[in-house]
DNA sequence: CCCGTCACGGTTGAC
DNA sequence: CTGTCAACCGTGACG
C-alpha cells in the first residue's frame, strides 16, 4: 500500500456534492472468488460476503492499541459502518467472526411428546422405518392425521436424536460436501496438499496492493499465483489440470498453453505477475 | 468531523 | 433437484 494511513486515493472519492446512488457500484471487478466490487475508500468488498477474517481481526487489533474508528475505516478502507458493526459485535461476543449466514431455524413439526414416541418407537425397534414409525403414531393415537408429521420430518427428528438417518447412512451427504467443495473453494480444487481457500487468498491480494492500483487484474494475479504454484513449485495438485485451472475464467482460457513468465494482457506484461510482495508471501504461506 | 443507525442489494443454506 | 425464505453481509446516506 502506497498511500500514507489515514489517507484515501482522491481518484476513489466521489466528486463534491455527489454521491454513488444505492444502486449500483462504481467499479466492479470480477474473480474466480466472487463478484469483488470497490467502496468509496478504495478497498474492494464482495457483496453479501463477510470481509475476510484478517481484516476482521485487523479492526479489532487496531482498535484494541486505542486507534479511532474513523482512521481505521480509512487505513483499512473498510466503511466506517462496517467498523463500528464488528466492534461492536467484539464487545457483546467476544469474537471477530461473522454471524451464521443463511439456513433457516428448524421447524417444530412434532411436539415434544410425539419426538419422545418416535424416539422410543426406534429404540425398541431399530430397523423400522419412517414410514413405519408414521403409521404407528396414527395407529396409537398419539398424532391425528392432520397433526402425524411427515415421513421426512420423522427423518429429522431420528437424524438430531441418532445422528444419521434412519433408512440410509450419511455418506451421501458427505459427497455432497465433497462436491460442493471442489465447485466452490480453492481448497478443494488443489486438493488437500495446497491449502489455499478463499479466505486464506484474500491476504496475497491486500498485500500485494492489488486493493487500489492493481484492482483489475485481480482475476490476473489468482490465475498467476496458481499456475506459480503449479508449475515453479511443484505443488502437487492431483485434483486440477493446468487446462482446467484456466478454464476457471473464460476469458483467459487461451493463455492455457502461455508459459507463466511471459503471461501478458494486451501486449503489456502483468504487472502483479512481477508483485513481489505477492509471491514473497505465498512462498511464506507454503 | 465523528459515529450510530438503518435501508438497500446481495449471498447463503436449511427446509 | 429446485424454489422459498429468513438469516446474515458491507455499503453508503442520514442525522
Amino acid at each position: 500500500m502506497a498511500t500514507l494511513p489515514g489517507t484515501v486515493p482522491r481518484m476513489m472519492r466521489p466528486a463534491p456534492g455527489q454521491n454513488y446512488p444505492r444502486t449500483g457500484f462504481p467499479l466492479e471487478v470480477s474473480t474466480p472468488l466472487g463478484q469483488g466490487r470497490v467502496n468509496q475508500l478504495g478497498g474492494v468488498f464482495i457483496n453479501g460476503r463477510p470481509l475476510p477474517n484478517h481484516i476482521r481481526h485487523k479492526i479489532v487489533e487496531m482498535a484494541h492499541h486505542g486507534i479511532r474508528p474513523c482512521v481505521i475505516s480509512r487505513q483499512l478502507r473498510v466503511s466506517h459502518g462496517c467498523v463500528s458493526k464488528i466492534l461492536c459485535r467484539y464487545q457483546e461476543t467476544g469474537s471477530i467472526r461473522p454471524g451464521a449466514i443463511g439456513g433457516s431455524k428448524p421447524r417444530q413439526v412434532a411436539t415434544p411428546d410425539v419426538e419422545k414416541r418416535i424416539e422410543e418407537y426406534k429404540r425398541e425397534n431399530p430397523g423400522m422405518f419412517s414410514w413405519e414409525i408414521r403409521d404407528k403414531l396414527l395407529k396409537d393415537g398419539v398424532c391425528d392425521r392432520s397433526t402425524v408429521p411427515s415421513v421426512s420430518s420423522i427423518s429429522r427428528v431420528l437424524r438430531a436424536r441418532f445422528g444419521k438417518k434412519d433408512d440410509e447412512d450419511d455418506c451421501d451427504k458427505k459427497d455432497e460436501d465433497g462436491e460442493k467443495k471442489t465447485k466452490h473453494s480453492i481448497d478443494g480444487i488443489l486438493g488437500d496438499k495446497c491449502k489455499l481457500t478463499a479466505d486464506s487468498i484474500w491476504p496475497f491480494l491486500y498485500m500485494s496492493g492489488i486493493t487500489n492500483y492493481h484492482l483489475h487484474y485481480t482475476d490476473i494475479i489468482i490465475i498467476v499465483l496458481l499456475s506459480l504454484l503449479l508449475s515453479s513449485f511443484k505443488v502437487n495438485c492431483s485434483l486440477v489440470s493446468r487446462k482446467q485451472m484456466f478454464s476457471f475464467l473464460p476469458s483467459t482460457s487461451s493463455w492455457e498453453n502461455c508459459p507463466t513468465s511471459e503471461l501478458q494482457l494486451n501486449g503489456e506484461f502483468i504487472p502483479a505477475f512481477n508483485s513481489e510482495p505477492a509471491v514473497v508471501h505465498l512462498l511464506n504461506y507454503l
